[in-house]
DNA sequence: GTCAGATAGTTGGACGTCCGAGTATTAAGG
DNA sequence: CCTTAATACTCGGACGTCCAACTATCTGAC
């Protein structure tokens, strides 16, 4: 990446947004911006803290919706509606941590189509450990108060509630 | 992608990880949880908006960036670092931009490693419409009263700012 | 002046996302 | 039944991100 900037660039775009008769979608751009921002920054910090263990985030998703599940498997197509992702990408996805053989394909019992993936010890393993990697040095301090944090927990929530997500 | 959720995995997954012991961390993985899914939101809305002109938000914002420079133009190296993305990015970008006719390179005048990036007539027409249609599609109403998009992006601000984003 | 180190940009590779197309299989309607 | 739709998954391609390595050029210290 590179080196930190000496003001918000979006508080700056914000004011030209202004400036150029956009006002009203100013607060909205202000908003996504921020979103994306926040996101890549927040992002980068998991992914660091995954490295060791060999893992994206998309690839801790499913190994924690497995690791809850009831029987430590799911379909793939059940991961790809609970993570909100294309079908592919759940294949991708699982053709990797089956190659690090941290999942393991098998067929449904009762419809062909299917594909059960379910954890294997090394998966649970894997998944423990880095949650713990994850929760001391990312979610334990994610850059705001305690009292913020829940704040901008509600909002998102609402968004995404709003944008159909649930 | 998928349909809809008949409930929030996000509120979800904080219960279980209050139950296995992660309450401390539960906050902040819902945050970034939270914080992940609802970018994934918004950038899907951005990218159908701009899939009109052919352009991605990463494309987009480099066309903003140039259109509110004073010359219209822009060493490499700028782009990257008021995007804060990688210098390879920007080369992708600029690639995909000037295959389009948006923008085009020169030389530096006085640093002969450096590439300008400038914007063409194209370019500035697009960034013009494009702007248009994303203030009027996503950036007027991005799914929260006017109130809570004030409050969201206060609490995004405090989070890169305390992430060392400016 | 010269030479080491910083900076600018490109390239190739690894992953991640999505889409669209294609193959199986199951479900639903007449 | 049998045909038509819907569903499950995979594959190939387009883009996006990053990193590491490499070339070219500039800068600063001696």
């Amino acid at each position: 990446m590179t080196r930190r900037l000496p003001f918000d660039p979006i508080a700056q775009a914000r004011r030209l947004w202004a400036e150029h008769g956009w006002a009203e979608a100013a607060p909205g751009m202000a908003a996504v911006t921020s979103l994306m921002r926040a996101q890549q920054i927040v992002a980068a910090r998991v992914d660091e803290a995954l490295k060791p263990f060999g893992l994206s985030f998309a690839r801790y998703e499913v190994l924690m919706l497995l690791l809850f599940s009831r029987r430590g498997s799911l379909p793939m197509a059940r991961i790809g509606e609970r993570l909100q992702v294309h079908p592919a990408s759940v294949t991708n996805a699982v053709d990797r941590l089956e190659a690090q053989g941290l999942v393991r394909r098998s067929p449904h019992p009762t419809d062909r189509r299917a594909t059960l993936v379910e954890l294997t010890d090394d998966g649970r393993a894997a998944a423990a450990k880095a949650t713990d990697e994850l929760n001391a040095t990312v979610f334990a301090g994610p850059g705001l108060a305690p009292d913020d944090v829940e704040r901008l927990v509600e909002l998102l929530t609402r968004m995404r509630g709003a944008a159909g997500d649930f």
